[in-house]
DNA sequence: ATGGATGCAAATATTTTGCATTTTG
DNA sequence: CAAAATGCAAAATATTTGCATCCAT
């Protein structure tokens, strides 16, 4: 079992370019991003890399409905996320409404130890505007 | 484009199962489940009336943390899973709070044409008192 | 030096697709 | 009879793992 974690290159160049970025984007997505801009990082290193960061919570996951995981760093409180289909905006929003509504729920049915994910999908103003479908 | 869609036996075989069935289950395992009772039905051709049916808005999708895709019959309203996550004993919750949070949430920002997704996990009453984990 | 980290290639796992054949309407 | 459906094998995706080597501590 890994004791630390140690700090190389290749893992600072992953965190460094989450840290720029400011939305979802597939490990595929990163390890390209590094490789254009020259960074010589394997795509197995990026995987592996994203995992430990999940798991430390430094780091968000989404799952697109299609199936891809995203990743995304984001505040560390719990909260969801609002994004747009077209553009991929993202927009962190809290939702103490839903937290506490999912614990009712699993309440009244004697569910215990209750974990939920919930991802919400629209059009931003933006791209309803300017009505350009890119699809 | 197929413009209607045909009565085949397979296809019968298929929604015949999930008629039963009242859980989720994976592409994989109900092509199992339907070759163990003798009924020859390909994978591929599950893939596909799963598929079909999903479009049609017969069956429900879900779509585990893990990422594994779960096919069940269900109530043809809007609705979201309670699922236990050791004996997977699914309940159905209809959602008329998140519905309304999230159209607000995504009207505060612009946002419109939306949709959302909401899975709530959890260990149900039954599991929680065998404490019998069967990992 | 020593155990975690890396990266290549190969293995997994899941779902999709090409295409010849069969079946439904 | 024509179009749709089937099913096998192969392809396409995405992520994980074996293992020898490398490097941070």
């Amino acid at each position: 079992m890994p004791g630390v974690t140690r700090n190389t290159r290749q893992r600072g160049e992953v965190v460094a370019l989450l840290g720029e970025l400011n939305e979802f984007r597939s490990a595929q997505q990163l390890h390209a991003d590094l490789r254009q801009r020259g960074v010589g990082v394997g795509l197995t290193t990026v995987y592996r890399t994203l995992q430990t960061l999940v798991d430390a919570g430094e780091i968000d996951v989404m799952r697109l409905p299609n199936g891809e995981q995203l990743y995304r760093r984001c505040s560390p409180t719990h909260h969801h996320h609002l994004v747009c289909r077209h553009c991929a905006r993202t927009v962190e929003v809290a939702g103490p409404t839903v937290e506490t509504w999912t614990k009712r729920v699993a309440d009244e049915h004697g569910f215990t130890d209750v974990g939920h994910t919930l991802e919400i999908f629209g059009t931003c103003a933006q791209c309803a505007a300017g009505a350009q479908r890119k699809e």
